[in-house]
DNA sequence: TTAGCTGCAAAGAGTTTGCTGGGAG
DNA sequence: CTCCCAGCAAACTCTTTGCAGCTAA
């Protein structure tokens, strides 16, 4: 079954991934269609098996439920630095507190120019 | 000058905009075209003057640069309710110290159901 | 047989772009 | 006269959907 495939995929990426990253790993070993892989990571999404996550490049990022991670992203080489200590939780936690506004999921993006970048002075 | 009109709706408007709503807006008294609005608004991004952000609905969301604001969106009813405090820049300035990456910008978004959805129990 | 997967092609939504005419300086 | 602004239609990107054939229980 693909969705096993999928599903591992994501589970052995340290990252989150796009549906064409997935697309395109797939294809070298098995005969799939971009529209499987989209209906197949909606289904993972709805059983909450996996989590999706749009970014300002507007394309949706999915990654296993469990391994909840924050990006840096560099908007010169386009990079995606993992975040692993999430402090938003507590965040939340008091927002919930205050306002009855029952939170079950946040994003949180960070954009700039990774080190490298500085370095190289290849800012456009 | 229809970049007046729009920066001005977006100055008076105490939540971010999207391009359509702007468009929806301005058409009532002006003769506009969407990708006018789009282009104007990509300008002022360009320029610094406002903020562009992607939501995770896909749809971009736009607001003059100084008000930044975080929301909770409600996955029910879809309202935006904006959170003034932002407690990230302490983050972020700790990770631009231990990373050395130059952040110069963050999204925060929090999703999960209003009290008033809660309520009413009109969650699907 | 029944239900759930697939592939394929077409549709959709939001946004961008090329080309052209117009108005401001 | 230049140059930037605006309109229109077409193009683009990522994602979704309808339909039909297949496969597994």
């Amino acid at each position: 079954m693909k969705k096993d495939i999928i599903f591992n995929l994501l589970k052995n990426s340290p990252k989150s991934l796009t549906a064409e990253e997935i697309y395109n790993d797939m294809s070298q070993t098995t005969d799939v269609n971009l529209s499987t892989v989209y209906r197949t990571l909606n289904n993972l999404v709805a059983k909450g098996e996996i989590t999706k996550n749009v970014r300002q490049d507007k394309i949706a990022y999915f990654e296993i439920g469990d391994q909840h991670k924050h990006y840096m992203i560099c908007d010169n080489c386009h990079t995606a630095f993992p975040t692993e200590n999430c402090e938003i939780d507590k965040l939340a936690r008091k927002l919930k507190r205050e306002t009855g506004f029952n939170i079950t999921s946040h994003t949180l993006e960070f954009h700039g120019i990774c080190p490298e970048c500085i370095n190289k002075g290849t800012n456009k």
